[in-house]
DNA sequence: CATCTGAGTTCGATTCTCGAACCTAGATGG
DNA sequence: CCATCTAGGTTCGAGAATCGAACTCAGATG
């Protein structure tokens, strides 16, 4: 109980099978653009910084992820254009980039303070990410939070 | 509305800050590891599998960031030894792994379902990270959640 | 026909990451 | 006293990723 045993293998966990999505330089800036509504190759590349070539990969990489589609649109009398819109599984990423925006604001902002402030359009109270259990509760104490490994071949189960 | 105007500069946002700090490779794998208990140099580079010195590189920056901090301890008859331990700051990123293993568990986690559930320990019911209002209101949907940008120079307000 | 625009590619020069081997200082064993 | 073990790193060379700037290409536009 004092000190855990080595593990032979690295823990699998979808902490790490999701940052091999979302975890390499520029994605999950990508994602925030692409939320705000920008949604164009250049618009992107000017609004994240990204070097071109890199974007291009992140591009390709969410979409093979299925968190962005690339789709071909036409503005009247305009050629056809390509865009990227966020899927389902892309929009389900807001809570990380909430949480990361989160604490930014809370440890990185200096004097300043945030660049930004997000509010509830139904009441004007801020909004912020909080673990919430199924039946309703608030959780701040991460303490009250149990973590049940599935059993799955080496037996390893973490405790808080 | 239709096509927002190309950003001169990469937008300022705190979600940029914060991944200059835990955006790295690894970073993210290590939190989770201190947050499991798992405070040695070998055993966090077991459980990550991160190479050691990029490691050593990962600790050090999350230590000036202050989320880490090394700590020198010595068990009964053992000589001096150092662990890391969060700092309020780091305990404070627990919902960017909650939210990133929440993603992970439904959109990567395959036939297997996800390699462990997290449950509110006073009753016992799943945990998950949820945006939430002052209010007390649980936001799903993100359309029902405003931006306003805090007047710097460049004025771009963000709609969602 | 020349120009503009959106969406990439290509290129050479860093910079980062990887894995394996090496180092060091305090126990520990004989 | 000497060899060994352990924790916590360093060092090293090779390979991959990132950077910024310049180039390409195809469909409007003048």
């Amino acid at each position: 109980m004092t000190t855990p045993p080595l593990l032979e293998q690295p823990r699998v966990c979808s902490i790490a099978r999701a940052l091999e999505v979302v975890g390499e330089r520029w994605a999950l800036l990508v994602i925030r653009e692409v939320s705000l509504g920008v949604r164009r190759f250049d618009a992107i590349q000017a609004a994240t910084g990204a070097p071109r070539a890199v974007l291009t990969d992140r591009l390709a990489g969410l979409v093979r992820a299925g968190a962005l589609e690339r789709v071909s649109y036409r503005e009247e009398g305009s050629r056809t254009r390509w865009e990227y819109r966020l899927t389902p599984a892309g929009r389900e990423l807001a809570p990380v980039l909430s949480a990361l925006r989160q604490w930014g604001d809370r440890h990185l902002s200096g004097e300043a303070g945030p660049p930004a402030t997000f509010t509830h359009t139904g009441c004007g109270a801020p909004v912020r990410v909080r673990h919430v259990c199924d039946a309703g509760h608030v959780i701040d104490d991460t303490r009250m939070i149990s973590a049940v490994a599935e059993s799955t071949d080496s037996a390893d189960s973490a405790e808080r």
